[in-house]
DNA sequence: AAAAAAGATTAAACTAGTTTAACTTTTAAT
DNA sequence: ATTAAAAGTTAAACTAGTTTAATCTTTTTT
């Protein structure tokens, strides 16, 4: 009994360390008292995945929701001719997971691999709900995070109806510098909507400018 | 004295019927008791548009969200060289307004514009800020719709890179027959992101299938 | 009813981006 | 160190969608 309180306390201990990048990231959003963090931390999970692994799959129904806390993952949609379409990476202290089959618990039109060894703190549905019901103040958190993640993919969206290719590429360049230096070309291509070939002709054209 | 309470309780009635539509909505999300409708709509105002008008104009903070009671809008972004890109129509029981704009409260990227005589209700930021604060269950409503917007939003993306034209024109039209027959056609193909001159191109095809 | 304005169509010339296929460079595995 | 696999480049032929410009049709205004 004595033993098993202080293993949970060490264990409840060392999952605020592992988790303190998201509560960083919770904070600078709204705040929690000491309580709600621990309320929190009994409603997460933690776990680690290899380089090339899947986190969700196109079919299945995506349980949960996804922080990246170490890592980079890309999501993507495979199309009828088996052609890769990327929609989004995600490196640390940002989301991942098919939000759609989230919310309505359908199968996921996405899978989500990871492109390094990536460590994920994970929002299963139904924990997440009961932290709804016992931190109300989440809701805010999340109703923010996805206020701000509904207008970055509108612009995105613009951009590829406004921008051509080649202003695309300088855009993400520019905008995610970090990613670029992680990501092979051709995942940059896909995610920018252009054959691996054009984004080639691009920089070739770039460099001569 | 007595004069004005029965103004105020008939202009409150008023309003109870105008935001039926909104209330009715809000009631596929969330439960709100009658002192919450009460607050709610003493922190709303209405507002009617001749078609034409500018509800937003690019340049100018979005001082508000609206939800369409009746008519229908467009959300555009006007872009270097004078072109309109239609990010969005809103007709009956949708939102409109750039949602950037309003949640940073910074200069807007879009003109929102009316294509017929549109009835509107307005949130403030304001105001919005001061209903979370005296009913929390609105944060839950505007979370779910958001998240709502935003998967639908992120599927019209990969619909942009992963299907023709043709296939996008042909989604359209099944998903939304009734926007279809309001709208002109040079604005439908704005919204595909596509020439007028290709749209009727397409047309022509499917007339001949 | 006539005139004007707005919207839709057609077709030819064009271009941004794709496809295919061969080749080079870099990274990972033995 | 060698080999294999993965990633990146090049170039020619192609195509989905654009541009320009003229014509036709529908709607709105007077």
């Amino acid at each position: 009994m004595f033993f098993h309180k202080v293993t949970s306390i060490f264990l409840h201990k060392m999952n605020k360390i592992k988790a303190q990048p998201l509560l960083n990231y919770i904070e600078n959003f709204i705040s929690l008292t000491d309580e709600e963090v621990d309320i929190l931390l009994q409603n997460i999970s933690f776990r680690n995945y290899l380089k090339g692994q899947y986190i969700a799959q196109q079919g299945d129904v995506c349980k949960s929701s996804y922080f990246v806390v170490k890592g980079c993952t890309k999501m993507f949609y495979l199309d009828d001719i088996g052609q890769e379409h990327i929609i989004m990476f995600s490196i640390e202290n940002w989301w991942t997971g098919d939000l759609g089959s989230y919310i309505a618990q359908l199968p996921s039109d996405y899978h989500v691999q990871c492109l390094e060894p990536t460590q994920v703190i994970t929002f299963s549905y139904e924990d997440r709900e009961v932290l709804f019901e016992k931190i109300p103040k989440l809701e805010r958190f999340f109703r923010l995070i996805i206020e701000r993640a509904l207008v970055s993919t509108n612009k995105r969206l613009v951009r590829n109806f406004s921008l051509t290719a080649k202003a695309r590429y300088i855009y993400f360049k520019e905008q995610y510098p970090e990613i670029e230096k992680r990501i092979p070309q051709y995942m940059i291509a896909s995610y920018l909507g252009i054959t691996k070939e054009f984004l080639s002709k691009i920089k070739r054209q770039l460099l001569n400018d």
